[in-house]
DNA sequence: TGTACATCAGTGAACGCGCGTTCACTGATGTAC
DNA sequence: TGTACATCAGTGAACGCGCGTTCACTGATGTAC
């Protein structure tokens, strides 16, 4: 199913580009086989020979962004020394992606999409792990060295990423008051403090 | 529209329970008309008389759900005193309604139902904001008297009510390592950190 | 370098299914006098 | 209390549209000798 020569290759890409583009002026719902090969100009049959289906193309659209966010996030991370600046780059690279890509966002934190990562994550655990879970590792050191409180790896996650996921789906959803600069400076140091053993006194 | 004969309020609530059966049986893609009236027994033509379309049984099904849960919130908070027992009577109740009505929570954290309450939001600003904003009374109260970090209302929901949207959403998601009870004993103190002046010694 | 062949990629007409919606109608309920 | 009438509620056959998918086919590309 995946494309053997360069040609095949760049028609699952103009298919992904123009799917996407579909969702984002039309929603789920618009994201029709005919939408996207009018959109396209790819014919009917070329959409099937490279994703089999209409769910197809969904699941290699959202596995597509759901790569590039976390590639994001982990290489943000891993520039990062101290647990503070880890949760700085964590918040700009997520608010700053959702803010350059917002359809891709939306797909991401649609409940379908939601579902998708719970079947892979049952599934895939080996491949799709070491990806996720780094985080977790990243965490983890931090936590050894005293910094962070040892709280469980779900709690955790939801402490950290669940402010940002929250400004990040209020921006979304067209609220005016969701204000992404202002959440950047401000959710790194309150996330933190809510993850540290003690409290962080502000810098002298 | 609504109905003005109590017959019509039992088949209109038969709809709506059924509804939701079959949306936590078959998804929002199974939602559709001939299944709610298979599963309710309730004529076609009823469906229509009572709520114009599917998507107007969808909108009420949303509606009656969110002010439930809103509902249950509000009461659980007019009930505490202090910013910190607010939010852990916040986080129970929350916990506590996913963990009762899965399918409903499920329903409310559709990319749909944003969408709905994003346009609700918008039009009705005078109904609906006395009830999503008595969160921002509230908190502002506990501001005042110097409990609260002055923060702009949309981070402080972000950082009061992000952990426990995660926590719920990865509990709905089926993640075996989501364990509700303990989020409801671990969360209050974290996400108050979070959200204070000052970090709060533990009680000796 | 040239040729034969296998595989990959692309095409679009055709199909049938199930969807949401309409509509003309009957029956039940409430109300006015 | 009885009757007439308006409104609300419920019914289900019928319709047509657009959806996802299939399939027999042509054309392009890569490879073996």
């Amino acid at each position: 199913m995946s494309p053997k020569q360069q040609r095949g290759a760049a028609t699952a890409e103009v298919l992904l580009d123009t799917a996407l583009r579909v969702y984002a002026e039309a929603g789920e719902q618009g994201l029709t086989v005919s939408a996207v090969t009018r959109a396209s100009g790819v014919s009917l049959g070329s959409l099937y020979h490279h994703f089999g289906s209409i769910d197809g193309l969904l699941d290699a659209l959202t596995r597509r962004w759901l790569n590039e966010l976390l590639g994001e996030l982990l290489g943000a991370l891993q520039q990062t020394r101290t647990a503070r600046t880890g949760i700085r780059a964590l918040t700009r690279t997520y608010l700053t992606f959702t803010q350059k890509h917002p359809a891709a966002s939306r797909l991401l934190h649609s409940s379908r999409a939601d579902r998708q990562n719970m079947t892979q994550a049952k599934e895939l655990r080996d491949t799709q792990e070491a990806r996720v879970s780094a985080f977790g590792l990243w965490i983890q050191t931090h936590v050894d060295s005293g910094e962070v409180a040892p709280l469980p790896q779900a709690l955790m996650e939801s402490l950290v990423l669940g402010p940002i996921v929250a400004t990040a789906r209020r921006w979304l959803s067209g609220l005016d008051d969701a204000d992404l600069e202002e959440a950047m400076r401000v959710l790194p140091d309150r996330i933190w403090r809510s993850i540290a053993i003690e409290t962080a006194d502000p810098k002298p």
